[in-house]
DNA sequence: AATGAATGAGTATTCATTCAT
DNA sequence: TATGAATGAATACTCATTCAT
């Protein structure tokens, strides 16, 4: 009976959960009511606050959701990826653009609404999300070490790839018309492996340094 | 005496806009209330009504500043930087990265409020923000034309290189513990550009692949 | 079976009864929350409306439970006193005053809620109050009677002496300064008996006019 | 300009203070909403928190008109009584029960709502309660002093008559079936002063011990 | 008998905007 | 021009009450 209650629970919570963000991702959170999260998610307003104790926390709820998605994606791929640094940042990089994509209206979200948040929500946010680079870090400097990356600022480096993932979600208006998500990514890799990699080794990774997904309309170059 | 006029409403313009820029980029847009923003610029509500339409119109004046001064400062330090792409390029991303630091707080207004400023507002702002980037475009484009830099995409390029001078912005939470804009600058530079030019020519510009401006603190290897 | 079953009622009744009366009493009814009174008293709030239909009752069967008390309290006094008016007045009088102090909270509660009880529940306790007068203004009515004391208004003079007794509980924070119950009730009877008793029977009574316990602070004079 | 405006903002004030003086002490301040007393006062809710911050302040601004009020009208009566402490105690209990009277719901309020004011509020209630016991102090002193009253506990004698003026708007549902004001007054002066005067002297003071005014029902014996 | 999840009506408060002066 | 008093729509949040289990 308890599992059932917390199976119950969790359910609404999920309900609420998704309905918020359909709602806020596209509008912000300030444009959206309680009541409106409450109609869309089939439950009534009293009980949202049941679950959030109130719009803030269900607005930190959302956005940290997002940055737990990137946290078991990003560092699964990298691992999946093997010992190549090249292969792992390479993999890290795509699974982190492609949370981000699965999310993308949550995603701009942290970025309108971190200063409603409050201090605590922001803190935690920060730590989150400089939490989600250490995988991507590790695979930096790995290449660094073994001599196939260019001795660059390791974290600078890996916020600027963080930087281009979330810039999938931010300028989205702007890329979409030359890039779907595919080409996005298959573009930036080339862009920022093909720096980071040192000469003498780029020959060693020719499908990652010349995109074969052409960007779908008349798009670069 | 229309001329005094017009000078006074200008200067009002100014008071307006600058205790605006001040209270929002801080709290936010939705956390300042005209009349706060009235008391800091010693004017009344009624007055900036005069002058703005509404609220919105305060916010788009705001954010459309920087977008302006960028759009000033950056094509003059391209041209300033002379027939060298490479120069033009750096030139061009120092000069985006300083303008956006001297409006840190309205530059994050831009992301924040964009979806509020509905349609008409977030059109011009888009469009003012592509326009920012021809110059560094043209610097790219003239870069991969002279062989100095790889084949890449030029438009999705250059849109890294915006990312970035708004992630000192936006990260700047994250950047401060470890650099300065200085700091920033040249290792940004020099990662970015590092990777852009292409491996023979390299040897050519070691200031700006070098930065001999260390992260102020004990910063990445 | 039957008894045990009313017996359980009866328990989580005065349970309920006793946890909403210490939550009431120092907070309000309004700032209690029935959620409130079943944690404190160990129950669901289910349960409470099982035996009180609703808030408003439960704050009438407080505020009524102060009453029968006092109903029950003073007669009884009265009646040990015996025959003499002066004494049984006296003895009245101080038992009122104890039951109050025994529901202090409870009794300012009848103030501040008896509005929110509705035209029924105010009748019945204005009918409640009233009643608790009965014993009091026969002894006076018996006292006046056999010439022990000035002809005054029976009734208006009793009142006065249930106004002085709540007042114990009303004007607590002031009176505590200098009284305890022992001497606000002698000090009380030395008054308002002193006064009421015809001059030439004064000397009768010593002990009722001459308050032997001082005010605990410097009080008096 | 700047009178009229103050004036503007006074009878504003005003208008407001009455309005809900009026409502709330009818139903209880929280049985009043704020756009209810802005109907009945004419002017917009939005108003109301202009002139008082919030709904505590308002309810603390009509129960202090009430002490206010009484603490302009004892002192002045006391005084016109002159020498006698026996006319001036008398003048001021009077005084005080028509002040009382003229806000006889406001009255109510406060005790119904004291709790829900907030510490501060408390305080401040408090304070000038006590405040406005002084004059009357005073007198009794004086006529303890003077040998006209008997040697009681000058304070607690005051309580109980400011209780005696209280009473008549705390338990006017009852009174009003035998006195009028007029009749309430004279027969608690009767009562308490004829206590209060040591027989010796009551004869000086036949008007106020024989109240002429019978009660305006039956009344009481 | 007992629970507590779910409901949704009700309200204080804020603030962009207007307009008489 | 310039003011700021006045407006009133909009919304987060609470809590008494119900009812399926």
């Amino acid at each position: 009976m308890r599992t059932a209650r917390a199976a119950r629970a969790d359910l609404r919570t999920r309900q609420v959960l998704r309905a918020a963000a359909r709602l806020m991702g596209r509008e912000g959170a300030d444009a959206v009511s309680m009541q409106a999260i409450a109609d869309e998610a089939g439950v009534s307003v009293g009980l949202i606050y049941k679950y959030f104790g109130n719009k803030q926390d269900l607005v930190l709820a959302i956005t940290v959701q997002v940055l737990d998605d990137v946290a078991m994606s990003v560092p699964a791929a990298v691992d999946r990826a093997g010992d190549d640094a090249v292969l792992a940042l390479a993999a890290g990089f795509r699974a982190y653009c492609e949370t981000i994509d699965e999310h993308r209206h949550a995603a701009v979200l942290t970025y309108r609404e971190s200063k409603t948040l409050g201090a605590d929500g922001q803190s935690e946010l920060k730590r989150r999300e400089v939490a989600t680079m250490k995988p991507l870090v590790g695979a930096v400097r790995r290449g660094i070490d073994a001599g196939l990356f260019t001795a660059v600022d390791a974290e600078l480096m890996t916020y600027d790839l963080v930087m281009l993932a979330h810039a999938w979600a931010l300028k989205h208006w702007y890329f979409e018309r030359s890039f779907d998500l595919e080409a996005y990514v298959t573009h930036q890799t080339a862009i920022v492996l093909g720096g980071l990699i040192v000469p003498e080794r780029r020959a060693d990774y020719p499908a990652l340094l010349r995109p074969s997904a052409a960007p779908h309309t008349t798009g670069g170059r």
